[in-house]
DNA sequence: CAGTGGTCTAGACCACTGA
DNA sequence: CAGTGGTCTAGACCACTGT
């Protein structure tokens, strides 16, 4: 019942855990372990193959597999919409347009996403409520030479966020997080004191290789982002 | 040359993205597809399989295989040692202890941990540079229940991290980013104002359900954590 | 019950790469 | 050149689950 594939990968894993597959070792090849575990090459493959991608091993042809030496740990955030997010937390979610505004690409802007000279965007300010308290502040542009619909779409309602996903659902992004200091602005919005730590995310978003989007989120303080791994 | 299994789940996403498979729609089944691109069902299986890990699509038996309505995003982070990351950047590592102590784990470190009453821990705090300058303290709690080995091991020349790597090459943990604001002994050591805004993270390490260590890892001033996906 | 995905197999050919 | 992993196939049985 449980798949063999799994018990090999299981087994093959406690054994570099019990040290008898040292790091930096060599390891049988395929043939060799589908004979041990008594399976066809593939499903040992199958196993292998979950374990590189993991980081846990290291593969290449005609030389073999080894044991990493430095187990490449990696962890995976999910990215969840901020009204999902409020939600799991038993919340209720509520929106509040600040501000929107339609404007040519400042040169920062134009500098990380690449964007023509004189090409203009939608600029939106809006905030994320949890129970009426300030969740998420969204700072958020969006670039009219990709989405030019986005010219018109009304966010009084509802977030660029939410339309986003519909209009553009699948894209590559690149993400960074840091740490900021509430000026007066940021701690009259989210109710927190001015120069108190809040935790941000930028993101920049391509599809195709042309930008869409570029945007911040600031949360409420002591805000922690967590995963298992 | 390029595997069919790629070309195929690239023609998937390319089906998705372009609106012929809309969110929530219906996909073909293994099969149909196998016939369409003139392959083996195999072959369709290991791309539809990849692009369900991803959160593309959602598959289940007997109802079948439908596009994800609200895509999974989700970012992998590397988690690199310390000295990797300075090094990469091209800057000199170094490091300095601060202080080692071995005490009774507090209350707060038991319950995030969940260590008996009187567990014995090591503390260690130290410091990472980068070309001399401050880049991350490192605040680390071992248990000497779970790693005995640990009292006795000299922190002086290298960290625990390197240790550890070595010692517990395998684990889960739990992984938080945080904000927090700099306090005067925080200032002292990062070389930064009173009150700065600074990046941490927090990592809880576990090995066959055993509690092994937890670690506050704060960074420099601006330090953004970035990736792609 | 019946349709769909999950897994496995035995065998094959190929691409890459170390010696 | 030869060993190893990468991929593919045709077919099979099975587990799950909607109807």
């Amino acid at each position: 019942m449980t798949a063999m594939y799994r018990v090999v990968k299981a087994d093959i894993l406690d054994k570099i855990t019990q040290g008898v597959w040292a790091p930096g070792s060599q390891m049988p090849n395929e043939m060799r372990l589908a004979e041990t575990y008594d399976c066809a090459r593939a499903t040992v493959n199958r196993a292998m193959r979950e374990l590189a991608e993991e980081g846990i091993i290291e593969r290449r042809r005609k030389s073999g597999t080894r044991v990493r030496m430095n187990p490449v740990r990696q962890a995976r955030f999910g990215i969840p919409l901020v009204r999902k997010e409020i939600e799991d937390q038993q919340a209720v979610y509520g929106y509040t347009l600040i501000n929107s505004t339609i404007e040519p690409a400042p040169d920062w802007l134009r500098g990380r996403l690449g964007l023509a000279v004189g090409g203009l965007v939608r600029h939106v300010c809006c905030m994320h409520t949890a129970d009426d308290m300030p969740f998420q502040l969204e700072d958020r542009w969006i670039s009219l030479d990709a989405l030019p619909d986005a010219e018109t779409v009304d966010f009084s309602q509802s977030g660029p966020n939410e339309w986003l996903v519909t209009a553009v659902p699948f894209s590559n992004a690149e993400m960074s997080l840091l740490a900021v200091q509430a000026d007066a602005k940021l701690a009259t919005l989210l109710h927190c004191a001015k120069g108190d730590a809040l935790f941000q995310t930028e993101r920049s978003t391509w599809m195709d290789g042309q930008a869409i989007t570029y945007v911040r989120l600031i949360f409420r303080g002591g805000h922690k982002m967590t995963t298992q791994y």
